[in-house]
DNA sequence: GCGGATCAC
DNA sequence: TATGGTGATCCGC
């Protein structure tokens, strides 16, 4: 949509905070400012919603005084000091400031709204709007007048406005269009980045240079022609393109018909279409400047789609975007390729028009001083002092005009979401089954892009409009709605019984699924299960493809041995650990990562899982020695496999293992492996030194008398359906250790923190057991034959336990996390200890500022940064 | 890793 | 009567 921001703006910043500053250009007709404001605070004023709006400006402000308090703070010398970093760092932007390349923004006017109209002439010269009576997606520009807007509720605007006609959206239809655009913008950049449907920038640095050696016939375009009465049009249209784009209002954009051609006619002029010499009645030729292709762009849009869309013409992308909201709509800008034209145009440029500042940024800069770029320059020692090192080099960025000058190809997807708004739901039954509609929902969404995820996070919005969200991450990843209910009903649970006897009264609920293996991780797999399994074993196909590097470097070993295997690292680590005196530290949120054995051997099973022949019997290739193993059991494998590794047999770490793993972070989850591992080494006292250590540690960490309430108070944590529906069992050692078993063997890692093996999976579990399910956590047994789902229940346990962990700690503050924490002084609280820093060498700030929270330019920093 | 916030479209 | 849905990122824990 363009500028949805300034809708935005003129509709919320003046409702809520009344400036009067931002340019609404809505005062022409319809109705002037002042009177769309009042409507809107008639219509707005005492609704939960706008109380939820002003709590939020409350909060806003809050940030704001903090921030003028340390700017109080600040000395001269600081300030001094600041200067020269920020302006080295400045000077090292302008040197690498690149102009050679010409980006173009590509912008359809109310694109939406437009293509109702096309299809509908009797929207003609209507004032109308995309959406519902409770949120529109674009208006047309008539209806801008009344200060209709993007992002307005459509009762409101009907308010305003009640001759506006409020059109549904046709999603597909608006695909197809967009389809139809993007052929178009590929002839000029085969790479070109869509944003949105309606949306994208476009490199055209190549085009231009191969452009130049074009004969005219290859610019030359014919123009559609409709019946006689419109004959005229299209012409007009083109030579309009070639005066300047200003004096196209738009008003004329508004005038001029939406449908050039009558509606029966819909074949449109293109390549192929050219000598066709019945349709073609008159030509155009474009030139070979960037501001001529970008004409030919635009009329090349128009004919095929008959809709106008905007572009800026830049040498970045923030600038280029800035640019197609010049001379909107029907319009265009360029900003030439020198210094000097930048700055002009960057000089009096409000940083809101900047993509990445929005409402909230922009406030806390005016409460700087800052409003311009240049104003945003001249701060850039305070601001430096005062934000955190990720915003003051955005802001520079922006204010020296500089932007990313190449697209950057979109990455992997990060996070899968469903969310909905409801009237409101209290009831919790009604809650946990609309939570189950999204979970199915979400995973059919998954199930169409492949993916799977380990953080389930649930979002709840309630009559209040006030937003909660809750997480929980898993060790595997899940992608069932079966799966992700399962965890995504206990986070919903939580809620539920945290606010008890009160019901949550909600309006939106949302799950999210996210933390997908990256591809790192997914060739990290191949490798391993290749390496297993790569000798004439079947289950081969059930893994798909493989690399033929990664094949190779299986099948070929010997070749190989100039460089450490992947297996060979893995060995002398696992030596390493074992000669390593442990130390049980642990890092507060620090992730558990997998051992690696183990974690072959679980992917392995995967796989025989998964494979069609899941026989007892398989041929196995060692992934130690490479040697082929002919067929034998599993178990006969594993224990040549630890032959090979000079390690504990494998058999034992099954045993041994857990049938689910969470972070060992919270004691009490320490506390239940614990009580298990201590049975588990009666039973079985061929453990490792390591494991067998680890369980003295950890035993002894937790021996006091609370230990054993702990693991009653996970078990009480289970819900009444739970604890009904399944055998009360009680603690079994027999079952631990057949079933779950907990600890398997903890290694030191280089930063001295406590990791536990990544724990079994539960289709390794499923071929050494075919036992009932018994959580090792709470010691239900579990109906379910389905071992992911059993292993995301023995996760939630565990999570459960983190939860009981953390209640206890509020109540005794003494029960606090004592390892790689520190105490903060003054208030008393615990932090992290900050493990990462982003801060680069040269750079350092006062100790005295603490940062503001920054705005988040997302794909600007994108942009910006890659 | 979590939760709140901000931003874009 | 009544104020959306999806995805990303950052910061401070």
């Amino acid at each position: 949509m363009d500028s949805t921001k300034e809708k935005n703006d003129s509709y919320k910043d003046d409702l809520l905070l009344r400036m009067g500053l931002n340019d609404n250009k809505a005062g022409m007709e319809g109705l002037d400012k002042e009177k769309i404001n009042k409507i809107i605070m008639e219509a707005t004023k005492g609704s939960r919603f706008y109380g939820n709006e002003l709590k939020k400006e409350k909060q806003v402000n809050q940030r704001i005084e903090n921030m003028m308090q340390q700017k109080a703070q600040i000395t001269g010398q600081q300030l001094r000091k600041a200067q020269l970093q920020v302006d080295r760092f400045a000077m090292e932007l302008e040197q690498s400031r690149d102009l050679n390349n010409t980006i173009v923004h590509i912008d359809m006017d109310a694109f939406y709204a437009a293509v109702e109209m096309r299809d509908n002439p009797e929207l003609k010269d209507k004032p109308i709007a995309v959406g519902s009576s409770s949120m529109l997606s674009t208006s047309n520009y008539h209806a801008r007048r009344f200060g209709v807007r993007a992002a307005m509720p459509g009762f409101i605007a009907k308010r305003l406005c009640p001759q506006l006609i409020i059109v549904p959206p046709n999603f597909d239809k608006y695909r197809a269009v967009s389809k139809e655009v993007k052929e178009i913008l590929a002839d000029y950049d085969p790479n070109f980045m869509a944003m949105s449907l309606d949306e994208a920038y476009l490199n055209i640095t190549k085009h231009l240079q191969e452009r130049q050696n074009w004969p005219e016939d290859k610019r030359k375009y014919f123009i559609k022609t409709g019946h006689a009465l419109e004959n005229d049009k299209p012409r007009k249209e083109v030579n309009k393109l070639s005066e300047h784009e200003r004096s196209i209002s738009p008003l004329l954009f508004e005038d001029s018909p939406p449908d050039l051609q009558p509606p029966g006619n819909t074949s449109q002029v293109n390549v192929e279409e050219q000598n066709n010499p019945q349709i073609l009645q008159n030509s155009v030729v474009f030139g070979t400047s960037a501001e001529e292709v970008v004409k030919e762009i635009r009329f090349r849009i128009e004919q095929k789609t008959t809709l106008t869309a905007s572009a800026g013409i830049a040498p970045n992308t923030m600038l280029a975007k800035v640019c197609s909201d010049k001379n909107k709509p029907n319009g265009q800008y360029q900003i030439l390729p020198k210094r000097q034209a930048v700055m002009d145009f960057i000089k009096d440029l409000p940083i809101r028009k900047v993509s990445g500042i929005g409402k909230v940024t922009e406030k806390m800069l005016k409460a700087l001083g800052i409003i311009t770029c240049t104003e945003l320059y001249q701060q850039r020692a305070l601001l430096s002092l005062l934000f955190s090192e990720t915003s003051w080099r955005y802001f520079l960025h922006i204010s020296m005009g500089l932007g990313s000058t190449h697209l950057t190809r979109d990455g992997e997807r990060k996070s899968m979401s469903v969310e909905r708004t409801f009237s409101e739901i209290s009831k919790a039954e009604e809650q946990y089954k609309l939570c189950q509609e999204l979970c199915s929902e979400l995973a059919q969404d998954l199930q169409k892009e492949g993916l799977k995820g380990r953080t389930v996070t649930i979002k709840l919005k309630n009559v209040n409009f006030e937003v909660k969200t809750r997480a929980s991450t898993v060790s595997s990843v899940v992608s069932t709605a079966e799966e992700i209910f399962a965890i995504a009903k206990e986070l919903l649970r939580t809620e539920i019984d945290a606010d008890f006897p009160h019901p949550l009264r909600l309006r939106l609920m949302g799950v999210r699924l996210s933390s997908f293996p990256n591809e790192e991780d997914k060739k990290h797999q191949q490798r391993s299960i290749v390496g297993f399994l790569q000798a004439g074993n079947q289950t081969l196909s059930a893994t798909g493809c493989i690399e033929k590097t990664d094949k190779d470097q299986f099948l070929k070993p010997v070749e190989m041995s100039h460089k450490k295997s992947f297996f060979d690292k893995k060995r002398s680590e696992r030596k390493w650990s074992h000669q390593d005196t442990f130390k049980c530290e642990t890092v507060n949120g620090q992730g558990v990562q997998a051992s690696q054995p183990f974690q072959v051997l679980k992917k392995m099973s995967e796989n025989l899982e998964t494979s069609e022949s899941s026989s007892n019997n398989q041929i196995f290739t060692c992934p130690v020695c490479f040697r082929e193993q002919g067929s034998i059991s599993l178990e006969t494998f594993n224990k040549h496999v630890d032959a090979c590794l000079g390690g504990p047999s494998v058999s034992e770490m099954f045993s041994c293992s857990h049938a689910s793993s969470t972070e060992v972070k919270k004691e009490n989850v320490h506390r239940s492996f614990s009580l298990c591992e201590k049975q588990d080494s009666e039973t079985h006292q061929k453990n490792t030194e390591i494991t067998s250590e680890d369980c003295v540690e950890l035993v002894e960490t937790v021996c006091n008398p609370s230990e054993a309430e702990s693991v009653n108070a996970l078990s009480n944590e289970l819900s009444k359906e739970e604890r009904s529906s399944l055998p009360s069992t009680s603690f079994n050692t027999e079952r631990c250790h057949q079933n779950s078993s907990c600890a398997v063997s903890l290694q030191n890692e280089d930063s001295g923190s406590l990791r536990r093996q990544e724990t079994l999976q539960p289709r390794s579990y499923e071929v050494i057991t075919d036992q009932a399910l018994i959580c090792p956590v709470c010691n239900l047994e579990q109906k379910t034959s389905d071992l992911t789902l059993f292993n995301v229940h023995v996760d939630i346990c565990l999570n459960k336990g983190i939860i009981q962990e953390l209640k206890e700690d509020k109540v005794n503050p003494v029960n606090q996390p004592k390892e790689s924490t520190k105490s903060t002084g003054n208030s008393g609280r615990v932090q992290k200890t900050i493990t990462k820093t982003k801060r680069s060498g040269s750079m350092t700030k006062s100790s005295t500022a603490k940062k503001i929270k920054p705005n988040n330019p997302r794909h600007t920093l994108d942009i910006f940064f890659k």
